[in-house]
DNA sequence: TAAAAATACTCCATAGGTATTTTAT
DNA sequence: ATAAAATACCTATGGAGTATTTTTA
């Protein structure tokens, strides 16, 4: 019989139009995407696609299918949506923490998702650094923290959510940046604008690169990286800035660029926290699930946008 | 994301209400089946069935799932029929031999389904004997010949279709034989009814059958399995019966009971024969896939009726 | 000659099987 | 007590990965 994942692999082909940009939008490597569509001609006995060395074509089969397996595909995913949304877990109330670096990019999502798929859930945000949120979760203010890996404390648990890259953002007339990939060793700290203190995202920036803390713009710690990449737009200097926020961002500011690093580049873990001795970490998995999906998705349309390489299926390296 | 195997699965456990057919319907074994339910519902975050010792019951939700369920699986079957009927394979012309203790009773399925899977195939099926049916083949007067294996001819290739078990079958007055399964050796060739020389099904039971060959009534030689069965049910004596004729002959008769082997039980394996050097060994695949799914569904439609053991998955047991 | 898809290969996760235990009536 | 489903355990296949080759505009 043929399979679903032959038919979302094959949709995703026909959107694409290219078994690598397929294969990409599909989170597998493209080997694993052209096994997959030759599997389902076999399957069926015809080609579906034309292979040719520029835009691949759909055969005249393809065409004709494909309304056919849309509609099995999105009945699929109505069915797992209408199961979610009655779902009796997540009910009662959750207070959720987030760093100010992620708020702002990832709630507009995943607020309504949540919404959608918990109505039962009485959920509330609060904005906080770090230090501040740990405390929180810890004196039971906080239910979950959102929040860049690692977190060693006792008795707080974590599941991993998204690697979240950064870019480096300079001004048009930065012309000491090149236009190809950025290598992520090296970076000097020169002209690199950053957070004010406590930011995770600062300490992560510094780490990443090198040269005398004096020489950064380290007296205009910004409040938000809106502020940053406004200081970056005015030549002011340069900054990191984590990828989830690129396409939110950047309609904002015309001035910028944003250059990516070659594979495998600087990245922060972001993770979902919770108190290891709590009863509800069933809740906090199912809530994972979506944040994950909620970041994931942004991540990708984001890289679409701008062009950028793409996520990794599972990478692990640590900033 | 939820599999289509876990959907046809389900469907299964709804129609039968019981694991363990249902684990048969679909040609698995009980864990496997388990395991793919559980599967689902995790997924699904739902249970769907509750299990209880007498006749399971779906949850609310499986309910109300099983309908959507279902929609999918048969929008995927008209997918592949739809496919496979407007298939450019197996058009010409294609000679079929079969022998005669199979033809009455594949025929009548394969027929149809043939002409509706491949309708620019023009066929015709000749009924004979194996050893007449190897001659045709070899002289090219026939393109395929569907028998029992094995063949061991020089330039004859195969694909194995089905294994199809025997059967005893007997006078309701035969007090010798007993109503539990019996077992594969030692059956007695005493009274035993036999086709008449030639055919390959009377070699198979006089090979299953111990005894001294003058005990069996050999000298009635039938000319069908039809005629055999009416001599069983006028107490004539007993014979072994192909599982395939089951269905199609027991109408027909009223006094005859077919009592089943343990298992392993005495079977013969059908195969489609073909020369290996022919170009079309593609349509014979073709070919042999219909005819195993249609020999298939006949014995899985018998032994429903007849209450017998489950098809096995794969068994390679000769005789 | 370059980009893109196919191939080669290795590895691991999954699904399936058999045998057995647990459960519920 | 017994039928039925779950569990344990093992094996094998398939699907995914990386690296490489082949193809074709």
């Amino acid at each position: 019989m043929i399979t679903l994942k032959q038919l979302s692999y094959f949709d995703a082909l026909a959107r694409t139009l290219h078994f690598g940009r397929a294969a990409e939008r599909a989170h597998v490597s493209q080997p694993a995407l052209s096994a997959q569509i030759a599997e389902l001609e076999s399957r069926l006995g015809r080609r579906l696609v034309e292979r040719t060395r520029g835009a691949i074509v759909l055969t005249e089969s393809g065409q004709k299918l494909l309304p056919a397996f849309r509609r099995v595909l999105s009945e699929v995913r109505a069915i797992e949506e209408q199961v979610q949304q009655q779902s009796g877990l997540l009910t009662g109330r959750m207070r959720i923490g987030m760093i100010p670096t992620l708020a702002p990019y990832l709630l507009p999502a995943l607020a309504p998702e949540l919404a959608k798929r918990f109505p039962a859930l009485d959920f509330g945000v609060r904005e906080a650094i770090t230090e501040s949120l740990v405390e929180q979760l810890r004196s039971g203010d906080l239910d979950a923290v959102i929040a860049a890996m690692p977190i060693r404390e006792p008795g707080i648990a974590h599941r991993m959510l998204f690697e979240d890259r950064f870019v480096m953002a300079v001004s048009n007339n930065d012309r000491d940046i090149l236009d190809s990939p950025l290598n992520r060793h090296r970076i000097a700290l020169d002209r690199m604008l950053l957070l004010e203190e406590g930011h995770c995202l600062r300490d992560q920036a510094l780490s990443i690169c090198q040269g005398h803390r004096d020489t950064a713009l380290v007296n205009f710690g910004a409040t938000s990286l809106t502020t940053l990449l406004q200081m970056v737009a005015h030549g002011m200097g340069r900054t990191l800035l984590p990828e989830i926020a690129v396409s939110a961002e950047s309609p904002r500011l015309g001035d910028i660029r944003f250059v990516p690093f070659s594979l495998p580049a600087p990245s922060r873990q972001i993770a979902v926290f919770f108190r290891s001795a709590s009863e509800r970490i069933q809740d906090y998995e199912a809530f994972a699930e979506i944040a994950a999906k909620v970041g994931g998705d942004i991540l990708d349309a984001g890289r679409e946008n701008m062009g950028l390489a793409a996520h990794p299926p599972a990478a692990d390296q640590m900033m």
